[in-house]
DNA sequence: CAGTGGTCTAGACCACTAG
DNA sequence: TAGTGGTCTAGACCACTGG
């Protein structure tokens, strides 16, 4: 089969074999672009791994470990003795382990935080055993109403590990909860999401501007560092007509 | 460094070298199994790739592939330099592309359904958008209630491509609906989930057991085939304080 | 410094699909 | 039968980590 490129002449010109950026995902993310934008059309049929390799001058190895990327991310499809394929399906971004901040940004919202409540409290046995750590050890609570272009969307209740009892609300108003994390060497691995649904208690119907005993959708989340050590216990709501969580899935 | 193995001598004996199951799945599913049986304990640290490749007779590619499914997962983490760990964390099995139906059972409940309706409709225009077809087109839609061990849990509502019309209720009452497509040779590839809550509306607080205007938690989904085609359009609803979605986020 | 995982190469054989 | 992806091998060099 003699098949001529679906991408662009120029699409992988300039690969950097020096850089710290690794091969693989420079193809990637190249491809991913190019898929995103409809510069190579839904449908459309890729070469095959091995003509792929040599036109650009990589072993089959890496090249399929660029396609598998996005496999991964549902971006594509391949078939034994059929080849590989750019999915028709609309593709939404996965639910990453990042902060809702962040995700707001990314969006081209402007995210605000009003810091309801910073407290040192001790650990009660709930909480202590969200976070593992000893009944009665003084950690922090922070509360926050996060909105994006001026309107409310979420309560952000957290709860952290002693050592981050120094962190202020001009912190918290400036930068989302993970980037103050990151900035102090802090990298989140893993996290435990829980996603469900429940009435207004308290004030959150005020501070959400939404009618007394109303649904909202909660997420609570526990998140680990590569040490298995628990940095952060939260338990946040959303109003549910601004938010919603979007997944793809792919099956394997 | 000599470190003795950390998992039981027999663990991996009897490796199938010829059958249709690969090595490096035979190696990540054992190995899972024995760190959720706890036979491997958390924060335990593994041998590096290359020996557990020598003592198994295999290259490290194969032992590598087998590592990187369970980091995928969450249950282990690798560092550079340091070497690789079981994780901590309590890690919860992914948001999969699986039914309810099949959720249910595999957590040990019994599932029953009752079909509420199924009727073949003209699309209209928002449900010919959701299904990629033509307006007009007749299609079926179904209606059930999914009962988990006697108890209303969650009403499913689903509309389904034009090849599908014949499915019955007797059908729909003893099987999941994923379990029924595979029977007929359809495989879901991908699906786009959108997670949310709203208000009960009509019947369904009745159908639930649930309050008028009580909190609903809801997934929408659009599953597509591997050649992008839609099979299944679903808005589920679930009882909030029996169903929640669970995930485990790794980062990369 | 030695040890680890991260990346990359250049082959090989097989299973599956289409025509 | 020819072409594809799926798996596996046996090496290599590098970047990062710890002592």
């Amino acid at each position: 089969m003699s098949t001529e490129p679906v991408w662009p002449e120029e699409l992988f010109t300039d690969l950097d074999r020096t850089g710290p950026v690794p091969l693989y995902f420079q193809i990637s993310s190249r491809l991913e672009r190019a898929i995103r934008d409809g510069v190579i059309p839904a449908g459309a049929r890729l070469e095959n791994e091995i003509s792929i390799g040599e036109r650009l001058g990589l072993s089959r190895p890496t090249v399929r470990r660029a396609i598998q990327e996005l496999v991964d991310k549902g971006l594509l499809v391949r078939r034994r003795g059929i080849g590989t394929q750019v999915v028709q399906a609309r593709v939404s971004r996965p639910v990453e382990l990042t902060s809702l901040h962040e995700d707001l940004t990314r969006v081209g919202h402007t995210p605000t935080t009003r810091v309801l409540s910073i407290e040192r409290v001790q650990a009660d046995e709930e909480v202590a055993a969200q976070l593992r750590i000893a009944p009665g050890t003084e950690i922090s609570r922070i509360r926050r109403l996060r909105c994006a272009d001026g309107t409310p969307m979420a309560i952000l209740d957290n709860l952290l590990a002693p050592e981050f009892s120094d962190i202020t609300a001009e912190d918290l108003e400036r930068h989302g909860l993970y980037e103050i994390l990151r900035a102090r060497g802090i990298t989140i691995k893993i996290a435990n999401q829980t996603i469900g649904a429940r009435r207004t208690h308290g004030d959150e119907h005020e501070l959400l501007d939404l009618a007394k005993g109303s649904p909202l959708l909660t997420m609570d989340r526990v998140a680990f560092d590569h040490g298995g050590r628990v940095i952060e216990a939260g338990h946040h709501c959303y109003r549910p007509d601004l938010y919603s969580f979007e997944t793809t899935l792919v099956s394997r």
